[in-house]
DNA sequence: TTGTAAATGTTATATTATTACATAATGTTA
DNA sequence: TAACATTATGTAATAATATAACATTTACAA
């Protein structure tokens, strides 16, 4: 049962962007697709990102500096992430295996760090960009 | 056997801060740190540490923007590499435990793609900032 | 309705990173 | 050694990413 967030105006504007874009998007690419809706600051941009981070709507790629929609129902907060990434033709995906994300869930080490969240990133060549 | 690198005027006068320093650096407090030592301007820094990088003597903090000596003599290229971040503290190690190496090195899903290359970062708070 | 938290608007600024172009040092091969 | 290619450096300008500070408004619960 995922809790419903009622998104404001401007969040729902930005996720509405970035839920139908294709790939990953920027922080100012955002920004310039909203500025006709009244969003005219980076500012307004990042917050909306922060809350839909915090909420688990979207996902930021760390090594791109870019955010994509949540591509996984079940993912209500942003603490256990992993993405594929072609480093060819940049295409981005949410990789939902439970063994991995339970493997990783589960790592501990003897430095006695309590883990509460992790990030992976996988990068490679996807079938399309293999094959060229 | 790892190959050794020799590494040009600046980027040993960067590789050395970096690898004295007690945890992960960024650009600009490099540059700070290496103006007396004739390095001005930050694609000097920038040119240096992607060197750096990509023969693995450094790594980068993705989540921080910053750049940590490798603490793991065998990471000959920055390509598969897993971090513990202390979220209070802000803390960095790098994380070698030859299993799950083995089982990050080894994954592979129905998408098709080919992997050569991951980073991971655990996130939470270290033994110190715990018991606080 | 009053208080509080969350969201917004706006301006300015900080931080991180790259482009473009010129020159110098290093290493390889003929 | 001469010629060539590769790598590294220097310098200036600018692009791209992100936050600080402050004023105001909206949503919503006590
Ligand atoms: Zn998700
Ligand atoms: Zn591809
Ligand atoms: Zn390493
Ligand atoms: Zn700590």
């Amino acid at each position: 049962m995922q809790k419903e967030h009622n998104l404001s105006k401007n969040q729902k504007i930005i996720f509405d962007l970035i839920d139908k874009s294709r790939g990953p998007m920027k922080a100012y690419s955002i920004l310039f697709n909203v500025q006709k809706k009244g969003i005219k600051a980076p500012l307004q941009v990042y917050r909306a990102l922060d809350k839909l981070v915090e909420i688990g709507k979207i996902h930021k790629i760390e090594s791109r500096n870019a955010f994509i929609a949540c591509q996984n129902s079940s993912c209500q907060v942003s603490k256990a992430t992993v993405f594929s990434i072609c480093e060819s033709c940049e295409n981005v995906s949410e990789i939902s295996n439970s063994k991995l994300s339970k493997y990783l869930s589960n790592f501990s080490d003897s430095s006695g760090m309590k883990y509460s969240k992790y990030n992976l990133e996988f990068f490679g060549l996807c079938k399309k960009c293999k094959s060229k």
